[in-house]
DNA sequence: AGTCTTACTATTTTT
DNA sequence: TAGTAAGACT
């Protein structure tokens, strides 16, 4: 992806224009000239980790666009996500210029098909203004079905059911083509469900995410003339991401590139990681059957990563079987080998590496070239929390996205109300929130009034309000409401949307409920809402403001300052940084024990591609951690070190003793072949660290982690020998390390005093208790006693 | 309508 | 263990 860059962006763009074929090329080693220059017929572009997947890609539109081979507007550029279609536009712009902003047909497969789908909407009984439901609506309304059907939803979970559909869609099985073996899941009536469900869609002339697909599917399968328009207008199609392919949007693929078969996919198969979710690794695997004469064209010189962390993501995933090969080299420096480091559990194994963050920084490192992968997000709190302490700036990627929040989904509900009277999912969301006395009494009735009369529900709440029909307070209150959305409706055409949206939000009282509203995370709320109304202003008009935030709103994220990235390693995927640390190295965390349970030996792989991921994030340096004793569900369990530690060789992994800072003392790996806790089999897998056998504990990991349990006392910094961390050795208990540490991070002292009310955007509002220098112990209403940095609170 | 209690669950996540 | 979500209670 980073290879070394060619010409600076302003050449380039001179250049391509009077001299199309040079530049972009120029820049590419002779596997990336021939992925980009290979045009006619099917290409299948196997690019391993960091060999310059995305370069390939932009560069070949270039070049096609370039070379006058297709205007931008008969090239199909697909994504899986919107920030991948943005950096490939930016960067196409980069190279080709502003010729690249009209690249309508580069987005996310949902994008494209949501295009494609509002353009021909009546061929397949939709109207163009249909509403996209995000899973959240999906599943009240899949809540509702059940309830009405009399399957008790308790047993038979919304959610369930919504995932079992979405598993059909994203094998574009239609409700009637569903295997009758698997039909009868979900109270023996999950087939059926899924149909009642497909039929209230279509009278609420809305679709979900997997519609997108297989309704583009159907519509091109259904109108051979439409399928035709666009096999003719796609000279060119490029797919990225292959191995994340899933059925459905395989067999949208083989319909549009039946036609010029110029079908270039990039991908591959050892990053595959989203198998959990309908992704088909085989589509990559039988790419040269499904389009007989492919060519294939490996890409392995990497760019990215040192020797050493080639070498051992290298034998790492050499483990899968079933996978086409790649042979990765790079023609850099062997660097520093990967790093493995054991802990006692994970609250030492956080310590260990907010120590090794802070070695690093001093010696000059940035924190945004670090970040800390974990399997499973539990695992982010405990550095949370030591970065805390330790005032090391960080930034939490992933989590709830933006539009995902309970706050934008409410504004967004109101805003599609006033623009659209028919909206009944957006109008259930908000016609009781803020609270105004409106129940399940009052929807049942509109409900009943709206099916009988076959009109939206705020059609017959406009009609009930003249009627005896509902108790007078409510019918009072909720005429209001309606004459509210009438009044904010009539201001669409006269008021600029954004500020429109604010009066809504206003006069509804939702802003007020969120004033009112004493818990923690409130005031971000509000922030949030005010980003939303910020955000409008870069559209035209309401409408397709609406268009839009449903597939494609992103949380606004600053990247400007210098932190430490916490993230999941799904998440990671395409990124990079010069140093990276893998904690939970696990059995049972990491393979996740899910994964071997029930999917048995394809789960394996698909946690060892994951572990594959992680290494090869990193550019310079790679660190690996496992704890002897992890909490799971609140219960202590001795854990062994990951079998994808013993699978790394041993010549490109070198053993960090008691790292650095805390224990010079070493620790005991137990090879005993225990079967202690609820970790795998026994056995000693881990014989690269036999250094750390001269142990100095006797007893057993998970009796020592049994009896600390049991005490409430934590074996790990007590029983550690000194501390090394400039010549200091540090005391017994925890909490005294913890002083110490702080106490020697320096600071002025703060503005606060004892007793002042400050707020944390983590922990809410709080009191002061004591004052340390800058190092504040406030008592938070919420989240109780915390230490934390003054910079962290403000004056509440 | 708000607060308390109890029960349940506990990977990965995009659109 | 801890966090949430739904139901009961006042």
């Amino acid at each position: 992806m980073k290879n070394p860059a060619p010409g600076g962006g302003i050449a380039a763009r001179a250049m391509a224009a009077a001299r199309p074929a040079a530049t972009y090329l120029s820049g590419l080693n002779p596997e990336q000239g021939r992925a980009v220059e290979t045009l006619d017929g099917p290409v299948l572009v196997l690019a391993g980790a960091g060999t310059g997947k995305t370069k390939v890609l932009t560069s070949r539109i270039a070049h096609l666009i370039a070379t006058g081979r297709a205007r931008p507007n008969e090239i199909l550029a697909m994504t899986f996500t919107n920030k991948a279609a943005r950096e490939m536009k930016e960067r196409i712009a980069h190279l080709v210029g502003a010729v690249a902003e009209g690249m309508p047909w580069l987005g996310t497969f949902h994008s494209i098909g949501t295009k494609l789908l509002r353009r021909h909407a009546e061929a397949v009984d939709l109207k163009s203004d249909f509403t996209i439901l995000d899973t959240d609506d999906q599943i009240r309304l899949l809540k509702q079905i059940i309830q009405a059907e009399n399957i008790d939803d308790k047993r038979w979970p919304a959610r369930v059911l919504a995932s079992i559909i979405d598993g059909w869609k994203n094998r574009a099985l239609p409700p009637n083509k569903v295997p009758a073996g698997e039909a009868i899941s979900f109270a023996g009536r999950g087939g059926e469900l899924y149909a009642l469900y497909q039929e209230r869609l279509k009278t609420l002339n809305a679709v979900d995410f997997g519609d997108l697909l297989v309704e583009t599917i159907r519509l091109f399968r259904d109108n051979p003339d439409i399928l035709a328009q666009y096999q003719e207008r796609f000279r060119y199609i490029l797919v990225d991401e292959y191995q994340d392919t899933n059925t459905a949007q395989y067999l949208w693929l083989r319909l549009v590139a039946q036609g010029r078969r110029n079908i270039c996919c990039v991908g591959d198969d050892d990053q595959s990681i989203y198998g959990w979710r309908g992704a088909e690794v085989d589509n990559i695997l039988r790419f040269e059957k499904d389009f007989p004469g492919a060519v294939v064209i490996r890409l392995e010189r990497n760019y990215r990563s040192t020797g050493h962390i080639l070498g051992a993501a290298s034998k790492l995933i050499a483990n899968n079987e079933g996978r086409l090969g790649k042979t990765l080299f790079t023609e850099g420096e062997m660097g520093e080998k990967v790093a493995v480091a054991c802990a006692w559990d994970s609250e030492e194994e956080a310590r260990q590496i907010a120590d090794e963050i802070e070695a690093l920084q001093h010696k000059g490192h940035r924190l945004n070239e670090m970040a800390i992968l974990v399997r499973a997000s539990f695992q982010m709190r405990e550095f949370e929390e030591r970065f805390i302490t330790n005032a090391i700036p960080y930034r939490v990627i992933g989590g709830p996205r933006f539009y995902e929040r309970a706050e934008i989904r409410d504004a967004l509900a109101y805003l599609k109300c006033v623009a659209n009277i028919s909206n009944d999912l957006a109008f259930e969301r908000i016609f009781n929130t803020p609270k105004r006395g409106l129940g399940d009494a009052v929807l049942a009735s509109l409900h009943a009034y709206a099916r009988e009369a076959r009109v939206p529900l705020m059609q017959a709440a406009r009609v009930l309000v003249e009627t005896e029909e509902l108790k007078p307070k409510q019918r009072s209150t909720l005429r209001e409401l309606m004459e509210a959305f009438a009044r904010w409706s009539s201001l669409i055409e006269t008021m600029p949307h954004h500020e429109l949206a604010e009066t809504v939000l206003e006069e509804s009282g939702y802003t007020e409920m969120w004033k009112k509203d004493r818990s923690a995370d409130a005031a971000g709320r509000l922030e949030n809402l005010k980003e939303l109304v910020r955000s409008m202003e870069e559209f035209e008009n309401l409408a397709g403001f609406l268009e839009h935030v449903g597939l494609v709103m992103d949380a606004a994220s600053s990247e400007s300052d210098d932190r430490v990235s916490i993230m999941t390693l799904h998440a990671a995927k395409g990124l990079e940084f010069e140093t990276v640390f893998l904690p939970g190295w696990e059995e049972g965390v990491f393979p996740h024990q899910r994964a071997l349970d029930e999917q048995g030996k394809a789960g394996l792989e698909e946690e060892r591609r994951l572990a594959y991921v992680g290494l090869t994030r990193a550019k310079q340096r790679a660190r690996l951690y496992f704890a002897t004793n992890r909490r799971i569900h609140g219960m202590w369990n001795a854990a062994i070190p990951s079998r994808f530690v013993d699978e790394l060789p041993a010549e490109h992994v070198e053993v960090m003793e008691g790292q650095g800072t805390y224990g010079r003392e070493q620790r005991q790996i137990y090879g005993g072949g225990y079967g202690g806790g609820n970790f795998g089999g026994g056995g000693s897998r881990f014989d690269k660290v036999q250094p750390f056998q001269n142990s100095t504990y006797a007893t057993p990991g998970w009796q020592r982690a049994q009896a600390a349990a049991a005490s409430g006392f934590r074996p790990s910094a007590a029983t550690q020998g000194a501390g090394q961390r400039g010549g200091q050795s540090f005391g017994k208990s925890p909490a005294l390390i913890e002083g110490r540490v702080l106490a020697s991070s320096t600071g002025s002292p703060s503005k606060f005093k004892a007793g002042a009310r400050v707020f944390h955007v983590k922990f809410g509002p709080g009191s002061v208790a004591e004052v340390d220098g800058n190092k504040l112990t406030v008592d938070f209403d919420k989240a109780g006693r915390k230490m934390v940095l003054d910079s962290f609170v403000q004056a509440a």
